[in-house]
DNA sequence: CTGTTAGCGCGTTCAC
DNA sequence: GTGAACGCGCTAACAG
């Protein structure tokens, strides 16, 4: 059953074959108006015939948008983002959205307006930026008016709707178990943030100022596990470090490496605890302790919130679930 | 200045501001043709003022597909998959084309078909799959005659054009270097393959035959670490093995955390080889050896491949890049 | 160089 | 129920 011509079937063609008008295999299509179901037959033969399937494009240009949710990110393959990806896309297959992702090489304005403007050109009907770092941060800014968007982030923001973890309250688990166990203090080896008063190093900060403890200089490492391992190294020549929190597994691993390499043993000289739940964490030895957070699940409820922006719903404004303190060998009490 | 309405600005409203008709205005967005300085300047002018981006939609219908390339994979979090969707991004970004992601839930035919027609819904150019596993293989063989698509894969495949990895030989590398140093045999834990003939697996077993080594039963993990971990403790507790190749680097480390809670040590007892070139693994302790593949490059590859056949030029054919083999402190000659 | 005329494939009025 | 006519936003093909 050769192909009439080379170019994909079209709605004319359906129709055609099944002596029908084109509005009519239209409605078949979309069950917006009840068809008879002889005709219906019909046409939905003729469509299996020809392997027909609806052109997008043309969709979206009639209906003004198509189920396309673009998702902005600096990065997709670290854990965080890539599961926090699988959530969305998860979320919007089941709800017959597909996804668009582009990524944002960094915060200067030219690399997020070209990033912003590539994903605008296709007729999304909803954004998500991860904005888990300063490039998402000035996507969000940068992104225009009349498009719905959501941010999903390590914390509660302004301007667009969140979809947040609530990280500060994970690091106050953290840093408030760290001084239970009865550090003097606690170092913190940091990612990059989403803002000065926002997420894990806000949360570590506030930990001990309640409780009366110094608090040490941060620890800048970006993504870079190898910065952390070098944080490691200097950190484990210090004999007053007794604990260090580390802004996620990844840099906890390089850090923990690190202290190794300068004859430092974890947890017995330091403890070191790490956060999200990265899966490799508990294969570590000593297997890390962990804050964890539910990336897939801030994934689900962002792409919640953008659908019911899209739809014109009010927002279900369902809140952060609250992270989880993984308790497990690299943390424990300090050297006497 | 607010908005005419509230629906975005089409490039009527930007003729109409600059004062000139249609086409005048799509001839300076596409540059096909050439236009009076004094025009081009006032339309350039109107799209500023109005914020006007082009709808993709509206392109694409007119020209029969628009740039966004496809990409089907069973999982986007694991670590070579991440990373060749990120190289398949980055090229695609700077070609102007944009990334669709859909993911593969299983090999069934109904999850595989579901997921097929969700990403051709969408006036697609081209496709890429990651054919690493099962479902890989079923969403190639599921799509239709008619779109470009390409298979990123761990070895040579046939039906559509092919990206490759060589798996084989990275597999020989590595098996032949444990031999080397002095290992009788060598075992394997395996992830999903993508064939019967092909992948790590086959190069390890060629490599074992060719060697006259005797051929171990393979032990199967999946994706899973923890089934890794499982392993690890049972080959721990056989003081007749002494060298085992992974098939890849998560499994490598629960194989390591298996093998070290029954008392052995790597490299000292048993040697252990990973696969991929995890930016984890170098942390580890003992820090893993283990067979790198430039999963960003295979991304590019990919991308560079669909783009030649969407052009309709002959494709590049360029050949996979060999994989390398990392020594670190893994692998050593076996216990005497 | 520029404006006019068509038409991409589809959903949505309208009449019947 | 059903078909005819129209328009979504844009580019290609024509005239000038």
């Amino acid at each position: 059953m050769p192909r009439p011509s080379t170019r994909a079937p079209a709605i004319t063609d359906v129709a055609k074959l099944a002596g029908v008008s084109v509005p009519t295999v239209s409605r078949v299509l979309t069950g917006s108006v009840p068809v008879s179901t002889a005709r219906r037959e019909r046409v939905l033969a003729a469509i299996e015939e020809l392997g027909y399937r609806p052109n997008g494009a043309a969709r979206a240009l009639v209906k003004g948008h198509q189920s396309v949710i673009a998702v902005l990110a600096s990065d997709t393959t670290r854990y965080g983002y890539a599961v926090t990806i699988q959530g969305i896309e998860e979320a919007a297959r089941a709800a017959g959205f597909i996804v668009m992702i582009t990524v944002i090489e960094s915060e200067e304005p030219a690399a997020v307006a070209s990033a912003v403007n590539l994903a605008l050109r296709n007729p999304v009907s909803g954004m998500i930026v991860l904005k888990f770092d300063p490039p998402g941060v000035a996507a969000v800014r940068a992104l225009p008016k009349g498009v719905p968007v959501v941010a999903a982030s390590g914390s509660r923001g302004t301007g667009v709707p969140h979809a947040t973890l609530d990280d500060i309250e994970g690091a106050v688990k953290a840093t408030e178990y760290l001084l239970g166990l009865g550090h003097r203090t606690v170092h913190h080896v940091a990612i990059p943030t989403s803002g000065r008063r926002a997420g894990r190093a806000a949360g570590w900060q506030r930990a001990l100022a309640k409780a009366g403890a110094e608090i040490p200089e941060v620890m800048y490492a970006g993504w870079d596990p190898r910065r952390a391992y070098e944080h490691g190294r200097s950190l484990g020549d210090r004999p007053d470090v007794t604990a260090v929190l580390c802004g996620n597994d990844e840099l906890a691993i390089g850090l923990m490496r690190g202290l190794r390499d300068v004859g430092r043993r974890v947890p017995e000289d330091v403890s070191v605890v790490g956060f999200d739940g990265h899966p490799l964490g508990e294969l570590w030895a000593p297997a890390l302790t962990t804050v964890e957070q539910d990336f897939a699940e801030l994934g689900q409820r962002s792409f919640n919130l953008v659908a019911a922006l899209i739809e014109g719903r009010s927002s279900p404004m369902t809140s952060a679930r609250q992270p989880r303190l993984v308790i497990r060998e690299s943390a424990g009490p300090p050297p006497v």
